[in-house]
DNA sequence: TTTTGTATTGAATAATCATTCAATATGGGT
DNA sequence: ACCCATATTGAATGATTATTCAATACAAAA
């Protein structure tokens, strides 16, 4: 019945970590900026909505912007723990594996509504908070060499030349980012369906003899 | 010697709208989005940047949330009129009409990083303030409406028929929203030469004959 | 010069919020 | 049953900031 772990007994596991309430404000704090935006979340809100008093929710996290962190690198790594899967799965040849990308990339657990517009206000942060610069784009660097060297493995088994690797991955990374920011805007035409077929057509357009990019 | 206009002697000039100091105000608030962000934006600072009192600022725009308003109208405004003017200009044949759409849309004027961070600013809080998606969002259905229009007059020229002008356009975009992003984040990189160059990669890819796509 | 109407000021107000901390609750060890 | 250490509370504090408005400056008209 202790559901409660309010004894560190294990003396390894470091304070915030491990706790429910740390991921339950975690939570609160994704919920409520999606709700609410980024500017219009107080630290009340998310206490009340992780079901713990203010003062508590402060005294955890130290400080609203150790929160706000904590939640973007919450988001960050499991989107890297996402596509690391990905590149890691020793079963799929290169054209499977950039499938699977563009899949997770609008899958319905990384690419929500709510989950964009999260991304999107750190996003527009970022060039006054160098912090979530340091969080957003150590990852994003490995995301883009990955994906270059993905295609380089594509160009390399088709007769492909036109096109650079760098260009080709770069051309897909903003093309997601444009596609999401977009979701935002009308989720109705700009539906995960939608954008995958989008970004397999560009694909297909290139490597017109690969069949799985429908 | 009168250049403060504080007499509006012509009826048919509507309040805010002709008066220099309601100008410098909306210029004032763009420079302190972009240094500081929207949210720590604050009436005081626009006010001072404009060489205005802080009461002055609220009297002449009646609340914050209108002189944030009006500074995205503006910008907004400005963005449709430089592309505006390119779907008008009879000179240029639609191959043309694609490569002025690209340079303006990077061009220094429109994609500053300056301006760029506070589109990104403004798009951030759409999904929470319904005026704003209301200022950009019919702009940029036009924007769309005619940009396919224009693809579809180059596909007709052309013998590229896998790719509908609706896909083309849309990936153009998403593409250059994501890029815009991208700019933010690491303007080394993205540089605007960098960004045309890439999506004039694009277009060469589909319309290989035509000589003009660099 | 005096009057008048508008433009502009800047100090006061009131609301919102992050942060603090003394007080209380909790639950295991003895 | 009591103690003790830690977890949690919630009310108070202080800082920030949009908004208001009475007071003032100013320019033209008389």
């Amino acid at each position: 019945m202790n559901i409660n772990p309010k004894k560190i007994s294990n003396p390894q596991l470091k304070e915030q970590e491990f706790s429910i309430n740390h991921q339950k404000l975690i939570d609160a704090t994704i919920e409520t900026i999606a709700k609410r935006g980024l500017a219009d979340t107080t630290i009340a809100q998310v206490a009340k909505k992780a079901m713990v008093s203010q003062g508590y929710a402060n005294f955890r996290f130290k400080s609203k912007e150790n929160l706000l962190l904590s939640s973007l690198k919450f988001l960050s790594d499991e989107y890297k723990n996402s596509w690391q899967r990905i590149f890691e799965d020793n079963n799929l040849d290169p054209v499977g594996r950039v499938i699977k990308i563009i899949e997770n990339d609008f899958s319905s657990k990384i690419a929500s509504r709510n989950k964009i517009a999260v991304w999107v206000s750190f996003y527009s942060e970022v060039k006054f908070r160098p912090s979530y610069l340091t969080i957003c784009q150590k990852q994003d660097e490995i995301y883009s060499s990955q994906m270059e060297k993905l295609i380089k493995e594509l160009n390399f088994l088709t007769d492909q030349t036109f096109l650079t690797p760098r260009e080709i991955s770069e051309t897909y990374l903003s093309m997601v980012d444009g596609l999401w920011q977009r979701i935002l805007f009308d989720p109705k035409m700009y539906s995960h369906v939608f954008c995958k077929g989008l970004i397999k057509k560009y694909f297909k357009n290139i490597y017109t003899d690969e069949n799985r990019f429908v």
